[in-house]
DNA sequence: AGGTTAAGCGCG
DNA sequence: AAAGCGCGCTTAACCT
C-alpha cells in the first residue's frame, strides 16, 4: 500500500522536477536550498521577501507561497517538496520501522522533553503522520487494526481556547462555548459586527488565524503576514478583539506581569514553566520568553488534561475486563483499539471519560466535525 | 567516515 | 530588532 504510493509520489517528484527545470531555464538539485536561492534571487532577480536567521534570502514556505502569486517556479518547487516529505519521511520509512516481533510499529514517548509538558515521540514520531491533504491522509490509511478489531480516535475540541476562556474568564468567551457555539465563527460576528449567520468563510478564517494567533502571544505585525493584510489593518482587528472580550486582554496583561515577577508561569494544576528571559535587556529574548508566558499556561493544562484523561481511559478499559487498549497519543487526542463489538460502549466511556477528565469554567467536548485520523470510526458524540 | 548545524516541513 | 507556541525527522552543507 505504502509501496504503491511510494511510486506514484516518485512519478509525481520527476513530472515536479521537469517543469521547475524549464521555469528555471536549466536542470539544477531541486533539493539544495543553496541552488535555489542562486535560481531565484540570482538568475531570475525575484523580489527577497524574507530571509533565514542567518542573513540568507529565504526559500523557506511562506515566502515561496507569497512569490508563487507572480512566478511560476516557487510552486513547482512547493509541489516537489510536499512530495519529497511525503515520500522520504513516511512512505519510504515506516515499512522499516514495523516490529519483527509484533508486526507493529512502536514509537517511544518521553515525558521530560517538551517544555509545556507534552509527550514527545520519536523513533519513530507517531505525532505527524500526515492528515491536513489528501495525499498525506493516504499514508494514514496504512494504518489498520488487526481483523475483529477497530481503532477509535477522540480528539478534543478547541481544549486550548476553552482553557482561555476558563483562566481569563472572558464572559464573552465563557458563553460562546456554554452555548456551544462555533467559536471562530461567534469570534468573527463579534471582531466584525456582523449576525452570526451572515459571517463569511473569509471572516471566520480571520478570526481562526486571531484565535491561534492569541494562544501563541502573536503580535499585530505576525498576524498581518499570515493574513496577507496591512499592519495597521491586523491591528484594528486585535484592537477589536480586545474591546469585545476584555476578560482576555487583562488575562494577557497579567499573565506577563506575574512572569516578570516570578520568573514562571504556572498551568491550571501547577505544572510549572520558569522563563529566566523574561526581564531579559535583549529585547528579542525578552519577547520570546513573554510570548512562552502567554502560551504554556494554554498548551501546558491541555496535557496536563489529556494525561489525567489517559489514566483515567486506561483504569477503565483495565477494569472493564475488554480486550482494548490506549494505542497512541497525540497532544489533544487518543487513539484507542478495541474488539468490533466493544466499540459502542468503548466509544461511549471514552466520550465520558475525556469530556469530564477535567472541571473547567466552560465545558470540554470532543470534536467530530474533522474527519479524521488513524484509521476508522471517529469517535463522536451521537447526534 | 562520522558528527553537527541549518533549512525546511510534517503534526498539534 | 524582532515580529507565532511546542515538538522530531530528512536532506544539504559544513566540519573534524
Amino acid at each position: 500500500m505504502l509501496h504503491q504510493q511510494g511510486q506514484e509520489l516518485a512519478t509525481a517528484m520527476a513530472a515536479a522536477e521537469r517543469a521547475a527545470y524549464s521555469a528555471a531555464g536549466g536542470p539544477f538539485n531541486i533539493g539544495s536550498p543553496k541552488q535555489l536561492q542562486e535560481i531565484l534571487y540570482e538568475r531570475l532577480q525575484l523580489p527577497v521577501l524574507g530571509k533565514t536567521p542567518k542573513g540568507q534570502p529565504s526559500t523557506a514556505e511562506d515566502v515561496l507561497e507569497q512569490l508563487a502569486e507572480d512566478y511560476p517556479l516557487p510552486r513547482l518547487v512547493l509541489e516537489h517538496r510536499a512530495l519529497s516529505k511525503l515520500k522520504s519521511t513516511y512512505t519510504d520509512k515506516l515499512p522499516g520501522e514495523i516490529d519483527a516481533r509484533t508486526g507493529r510499529i512502536h514509537t517511544s514517548y518521553r515525558q521530560a522533553v517538551a517544555a509545556t509538558g507534552r509527550l514527545s515521540s520519536s523513533d519513530p514520531n507517531l505525532q505527524n503522520i500526515p492528515i491536513r491533504t489528501s495525499e498525506g491522509r493516504r499514508i494514514r490509511q496504512a494504518f489498520v487494526a488487526p481483523p475483529g478489531k477497530r481503532l477509535l480516535a477522540a480528539d478534543y475540541s478547541q481544549i486550548e481556547l476553552r482553557i482561555m476562556a476558563h483562566l481569563s474568564g472572558d464572559a464573552g468567551l465563557l458563553a460562546a462555548f456554554a452555548a456551544g457555539m462555533d467559536i471562530h465563527r461567534a469570534t468573527a460576528a463579534e471582531v466584525f459586527a456582523t449576525p452570526l449567520d451572515e459571517v463569511t468563510s473569509d471572516q471566520r478564517r480571520s478570526a481562526k488565524a486571531i484565535n491561534f494567533g492569541l494562544i501563541y502571544g502573536m503580535s499585530a505585525f505576525g498576524l498581518a503576514k499570515q493574513l496577507g493584510i496591512e499592519r495597521g489593518e491586523a491591528g484594528r482587528y486585535v484592537e477589536l478583539y480586545f474591546e469585545r472580550y476584555p476578560g482576555v486582554k487583562r488575562y494577557m496583561e497579567e499573565t506577563r506581569r506575574s512572569a516578570r515577577e516570578l520568573g514562571y508561569v504556572t498551568t491550571v494544576y501547577g505544572r510549572r514553566l520558569y522563563l529566566p528571559e523574561i526581564n531579559a535587556r535583549n529585547a528579542a529574548l525578552r519577547q520570546y520568553a513573554e510570548r512562552s508566558a502567554i502560551n504554556a499556561p494554554m498548551q501546558g493544562t491541555a496535557a496536563d488534561i489529556i494525561k489525567r484523561a489517559m489514566l483515567a481511559a486506561d483504569g477503565w478499559l483495565e477494569r472493564s475486563g475488554r480486550d482494548a487498549r490506549l494505542i497512541m497519543q497525540v497532544h489533544d487526542e487518543l487513539v484507542i483499539e478495541a474488539l468490533e463489538r466493544d466499540v459502542d460502549d468503548v466509544r461511549g466511556a471514552i466520550i465520558r471519560i475525556m469530556e469530564s477528565a477535567a472541571e473547567l469554567a466552560v465545558p470540554l467536548r470532543l470534536g467530530g466535525s474533522s474527519p479524521h485520523p488513524v484509521g476508522d470510526p471517529v469517535v463522536q458524540r451521537p447526534g
